[in-house]
DNA sequence: AAGAATCCCAGACGCACGCG
DNA sequence: CGCGTGCGTCTGGGATTCTT
């Protein structure tokens, strides 16, 4: 148990693909309070405030004091533990996205140096701790904190960045693959899309598109496609006043009960409850 | 040798059909 | 109409080949 935590988990309703936030939050630790060994799917970094903790990565450890940051990168193995006598403050936000490795890199913070050095910048904390503000909010929340994310990338590119980095002309290339792709999914969503269809216009084969995919967004292209069907569903519903069936065909289900099945097993509730709930 | 790209197949999924 | 079943198609991810 801490003495203090709050913790955010964000909803994207809005398909952000170069990045997008994931969750962040605030925790004045107790002595020893750990996490991991485990992997994550997505960057996370944590800024200490005060206090001092250990930060595992891999088999190389860190001693991490106040005003540090340490970055946590998607499926590398890592732990973390407040110190005994002096337990760490600190605040996190977890991201991932299309840009997020290449502007990571840019700030030279990646899983080669995950670790800051003293970050004396008070904007950063700052921007940390309006990122903790962002509960109080009811509208924009998503799109404040992609902005504050922003700005925090900007901030540690400007005063930790390398002037050699961007070494990544193939991981352009992936990104060319992947903007195809969804460029395509937003273009053609309103019918039924299927992996195979998607390789062959992006014109690679389509367990290669899977395993970028995977790698640079997160999730499967099949998954993708259904997340972005359901959201654009969401905003029809929201809008609107169409009938479950009309929904199901703008969005590419020609049966709406093979549509009403998968909105439930992704949004927990039937789009008939959904709609309800909107349209008080 | 390493990373990119393709191949392949077990299992998941979707759809049509039939039965009560 | 709703549920169960079976069959064909699609997907995920490891195995393999190709390219640099």
């Amino acid at each position: 148990m801490s003495r203090k935590m709050q913790f955010h988990n964000i909803n994207n309703q809005f398909n952000h693909t170069d990045l997008k936030v994931h969750q962040c939050g605030f925790e004045d630790c107790n002595p020893k309070h750990s996490w991991g060994p485990g992997v994550r799917d997505y960057f996370l970094i944590h800024y200490v405030f005060a206090g001092q903790g250990t930060f595992k990565k891999e088999n190389k450890e860190y001693k991490i004091k106040d005003k540090q940051a340490f970055l946590i990168c998607p499926n590398v193995v890592s732990s973390y533990q407040a110190d005994t006598d002096n337990p760490w403050t600190y605040a996190w936000v977890g991201f991932n996205g299309l840009k997020a490795e290449t502007y990571l890199d840019l700030a030279s913070f990646n899983q080669e140096n995950p670790v800051l050095p003293r970050v004396e910048d008070d904007s950063i904390i700052e921007i940390f701790n309006k990122l903790n503000d962002i509960e109080k909010l009811n509208q924009n929340k998503e799109i404040k904190l992609l902005g504050l994310l922003y700005l925090l990338i900007s901030r540690l590119i400007e005063t930790n960045g390398s002037h050699l980095s961007y070494h990544n002309n193939l991981n352009n290339q992936k990104e060319g693959y992947i903007k195809r792709a969804i460029s395509f999914i937003e273009n053609n969503y309103h019918r039924k899309i299927t992996v195979s269809e998607l390789a062959n216009y992006v014109g690679i084969d389509r367990s290669y598109l899977w395993s970028i995919f995977k790698k640079k967004v997160s999730t499967s292209p099949q998954q993708f496609i259904i997340h972005f069907k359901i959201n654009k569903a969401r905003e029809l519903m929201k809008k609107s006043n169409i009938s479950i069936r009309e929904v199901a065909q703008s969005v590419g289900y020609k049966d709406p009960l093979a549509f009403s099945k998968i909105f439930k097993k992704k949004e927990g509730i039937s789009p008939a409850e959904f709609k309800k709930h909107f349209q008080k």
